[in-house]
DNA sequence: CGTTGGTTTGATTAATGTCAACGCACGTGG
DNA sequence: CCACGTGCGTTGACATTAATCAAACCAACG
């Protein structure tokens, strides 16, 4: 199932989904287009009318400072949005960049609108924004009080569980097409560091790299090393548990 | 003007609002409770069913870690909610305590769900939701890529602003009701660092504090000095500037 | 007064940054 | 097929930032 829409795959456990709700969101996923990797999607300032939306690879939200330095603030994965929001906010206070080749859809608004008249999809792309927001504040948790290794470690176990949610990893195996300078700018750490900090976690047995594939060989001891608690990625235990007792929609909006 | 209910003051940031509006946002902020400083209004793990809006006071979002650490991933200002989205998470991934004492209201969820079928008061909130977000990414900025003195000054430039945003902030002063240690808890730096750190920006002319009361004594410089740029607290220029062209409504939800 | 919570100071150590160089794989043009 | 350039990973020596530990200090308050 790993080729279906990762959209729907990680709506799913946001809200309910009907037929009727995945054929709408898979129609709205016609028009992809194939970008190369470090190209950015939206500038910071920019004014965007659609919104954008990965199906595939791997980008990024991050800011430039003056000094040069830029800061990664989020990893957009397969079945991420880039800009849900942006319409309100009137221009973007961040850039979007790909970091490996991606497949991405620009959704003109009008067909958003469309889509949250639906009120299990309109849920569950409030759940989607809402997690975002959370995922943010873990990286706060992360970036402030845990030392670069448990931070490296507690982001491998986060990504781990992001690309499972959307069928990109199994058995502990996920692709990460990313430089250690950039993960760098996302743990807030120079690249040297990271370095250090890398090989530390492959001498501990913790985790394998062979080129940009990541092996997790020991989840327990890595999750229990970082003290990583998935809880706040509010994902369904297992993925598409349709056997889960149904909750009430509190249609907030 | 700054008696006005900080709900109020803030939201006009991010919609036009009607005075029926007005009127009906002034109505939810009426049942308001008195909480001491340090009490905890919502624990991780809960799953409340009121919304909690912060009335006047200081409080924060904070997580706590294993080995007895607390990380604090927001504060709280009056006019901000503190749980708006939790109906759609289930269950809080952090927990929110007062610093100081607090004025809050707690909204039943009917209520709020009456507010936002008020196309406008949906904006605004939001709205107020993308600029929590946004300053969770710029607090990351800060935290990841900016040396702790510059962080401390780019919190406190942040605060200035969107203390003025709801008026409790005039002549670059405003309280700040907070210890040292909570402070290192925000900007994820122990007490003893925050110490010398304030002292440097006091040295440097700066900052000033007497008491609880700080001053902002050469805001430029300050803003030279943390890079500060307002943008991504999505304020309007003028606070109610009332002159600004019609914009429409993109009914999101 | 004595206690308590918060701030301040100094000495020492740990984490991470910076600079500089090297190695290695890959691709490209001669 | 080879020489070279380029991007990325790796290493070592050294500098800086911030943590930790411990103590002193200070004001508020019962």
């Amino acid at each position: 199932m790993a080729t279906e829409n990762p959209l729907i795959l990680k709506l799913e456990h946001g809200a309910r989904l009907t037929d009727e709700d995945r054929r709408l969101l898979r129609s709205v996923a016609v028009e992809t287009r194939l970008v190369d990797a470090r190209q950015d999607l939206i500038r910071e300032g920019e004014v965007p009318d659609a919104v954008h939306l990965v199906l595939d690879g791997f980008a990024c939200r991050y800011k430039m400072l003056d000094d040069g330095g830029r800061s990664i603030v989020a990893f957009l994965l397969p079945g991420d949005f880039c800009d849900l929001h942006v319409a309100i906010l009137g221009h973007m206070d961040h850039s979007i960049g790909t970091l490996a080749p991606c497949i991405v859809v620009e959704i003109p608004r009008v067909k958003i609108e469309e889509l949250t008249t639906h009120p299990r999809i309109a849920r569950a792309l409030w759940w989607a924004t809402l997690v975002d927001e959370a995922i943010l504040r873990e990286w706060l948790v992360s970036m402030g009080r845990r030392p670069a290794h448990k931070q490296l470690a507690h982001l491998l176990c986060e990504l781990l569980f992001r690309l499972r949610a959307v069928g990109r990893a199994s058995d502990g195996m996920f692709e990460l097409p990313v430089t250690q300078e950039e993960l760098g700018d996302a743990l807030g750490v120079s690249t040297v560091h990271v370095n250090r900090v890398l090989q530390q976690l492959r001498e501990d047995g913790l985790i394998s790299l062979q080129g940009r594939l990541v092996t997790i060989l020991d989840l327990p001891a890595l999750t229990r090393f970082s003290t990583f608690n998935p809880n706040y990625l509010h994902l369904r235990n297992g993925p598409r548990d349709h056997a889960v007792k149904e909750v009430q929609e509190p249609r907030l909006v």
